[in-house]
DNA sequence: GTTTTGCACTCGGGAGAGGAGAGTGCTAAA
DNA sequence: TTTAGCACTCTCCTCTCCCGAGTGCAAAAC
């Protein structure tokens, strides 16, 4: 009989050996053996020993070998423990925070300044980086214009929290003159300034039953802009993706079957877009590995996220996609640091 | 000696035996031999005889065998021969042409019907598909609104021919109130509707050094607008692409380092635009076949582009990139086809 | 009890041999 | 001009063999 030990009842040796045989295989992705892991430690013990070592952590689940004769990988658990207590995670150096602070600095609207995030973050860790667009819960509205355009065509212009613009074009029953829509957006303006579109919409539609057929023109007008402009705005549910192919170049991918499979994914976003919904309300940075995210095509991917936040209040979440093997201690405070100034910067922009 | 032979020179049965190839290389991306060949032809020839026919056709640079001893296939030159003078183009039929409609139909604004466009041709053909964005060499102003924000910020809105809409943060140099903006953009509207944004600027510009300090209120507001807001727009160079992983099933390309390269220029969009560019004015649809782009990346690619138009006036271009070894009878008239109705898609929609 | 040594065993990967198959070019005959 | 015959070439697949790296286990050493 044997008992089942837990991690944190590891010897310490074991643990540093762990360790150590995790940080070489994200070094150089080959198998680490006895032999090698005995080289590389401090510690004097022969090779056999540290098999013995290794066949205890195996046992636990934090190893595993490809085949009988060949070193041993972390598993998913394994990397887990490894970055959940072994990891010590450096900082980053002046050098580059000032380069992170350079591009975000760049940045013009709202929308390049996201795009440079996520192709920043490709840039320096080599991997894919991703930026989900805010999801905007509450648009308030700031201010709306409508301009006629040919035929019936409405542009309705929305302002909504302060800094988003909206265009649509919308259809209307009647031609209406700019007159006549700039009674009504006046009229829109001076009502509804700072409450939410949806509820703008609903009040519109509630009045309108209370008052039957007797209503004046501006606000049949406004009526019927507010009924066509004020719908539930579709969430644009999106991210921006940046740094694909920089994946192609990790060995455990570079099969085109899986890469398709994954690319295929990004370009459908759904799975991706859940994926990262579930840290939006982490605190801070938060690590999927491999099969744990629970995509299939992510197996062998981890994703490194964070949310990022303006004015106390989490917009949405940005991070990196790589292969399970990554540098973690890198990564993990550039999606950190990268979060935090992209709120700044986001803040000053606005 | 021997006299070289130009292809129009050839007798009938070579081109009829050369055109079979094609499509037979077309058809499973095997090197043709002779002896298939010999089967395929309703010539009641003898695979030597065949071999004597591929033999001049090699000697001419239409064919190229892999090693000594496999089958022929087309090289550029033979693609283009094929392409130029053998290729009998099938009509669509009238389920595929009102599926594209169909598609075509669905649009909403501008930039998702060209996204639309571009998914579809990459969904009907397997390959990828791009829409290259209209480039406006003229912005004729239809309409101006400026939208005061906080802190001498202002959003400008500019309707531009009719159908698009841009928007732009500016900072002023003093606090506009609305009122004042309103005052300025009526001038601007009454007086400039229907010309070029760079000549308004310009014209403006003349105006303020002739009147001197000589000027009113509603004017300065609306020269220092003018003067923001006019500026000649980023050409929004650029494109979408659609379905690049289709290219990831092509056997021709799918070793990871090339389809890198590949996606890399994609990304890059430098090469393709320039390539896009090159077929803006040509009359209908134009193919480059591999190495004829003059691009490495594009080797063994081919690239079928049609211009779009609008009002008789040509927008930009849109096409198919996939492997030479292409179903050209096919993808030709799907672009071609596409692109007219997606001029006529956007005149209704305008 | 822990560590080491020694040893048999396993597996992947690379090298080499061999053969099948497809296709060629050439020559000579039809 | 076309065909048949034939020797030749090259790819690709399979089979085998062997090396090296690494393992697990048992017995010896510390």
């Amino acid at each position: 009989m044997h008992k089942t030990l837990e991690p944190h009842q590891l010897p310490e040796r074991s643990l540093y050996l762990f360790k150590l045989l995790v940080e070489r295989f994200i070094q150089d992705g080959q198998p680490v053996g006895s032999r090698t892991l005995s080289r590389d430690s401090d510690l004097d013990v022969s090779p056999a020993t540290i098999r013995n070592v290794m066949a205890d952590l195996e046992e636990m689940g934090l190893l595993h070998s490809p085949h009988t004769s060949s070193g041993r990988i972390p598993t998913v658990r394994g990397y887990r423990l490894f970055v959940d207590t072994l990891l010590r995670v450096h900082n980053l150096n002046s050098k580059e925070i000032a380069h992170i602070a350079e591009e975000l600095s760049q940045a013009g609207d709202t929308q390049s300044l996201l795009q440079r995030t996520s192709n920043m973050l490709s840039d320096i860790t080599r991997l894919a980086g991703i930026v989900m667009l805010p999801r905007q819960q509450q648009h308030a509205l700031e201010h709306v214009e409508f301009i006629a355009l040919s035929e019936n065509r409405v542009l309705v212009i929305l302002v909504i929290n302060d800094s988003e613009i909206q265009n649509r074009i919308i259809h209307t029953a009647k031609n209406y003159t700019q007159t006549e829509l700039l009674e009504a957006s006046n009229y829109l303006n001076d009502m509804f300034i700072g409450k939410n579109l949806t509820a703008i919409r609903e009040d519109i539609l509630k009045e309108l039953k209370k008052m039957k057929d007797n209503v004046n023109r501006i606000m049949q007008t406004a009526i019927e802009m507010a009924q066509h402009a004020f719908v539930r705005s579709d969430i644009r549910d999106d991210f921006l993706l940046a740094g694909q192919t920089n994946l192609m170049d990790v060995a455990e991918l570079c099969d085109v079957e899986r890469l398709k499979k994954l690319f295929n994914s990004f370009n459908q976003k759904r799975d991706i877009l859940h994926l990262l919904e579930q840290s939006i309300n982490a605190n801070g940075v938060q690590i999927f590995i491999g099969e744990e995210a629970g995509y299939d095509v992510l197996n062998n991917c981890s994703v490194v996220t964070s949310p990022y936040e303006m004015d106390g209040q989490i917009l949405g979440v940005l991070g990196v996609i790589g292969p399970t093997r990554m540098h973690y201690e890198r990564v993990i405070p550039i999606v950190d640091i990268t979060a935090k100034m992209l709120g700044s910067a986001l803040n000053s922009n606005n």
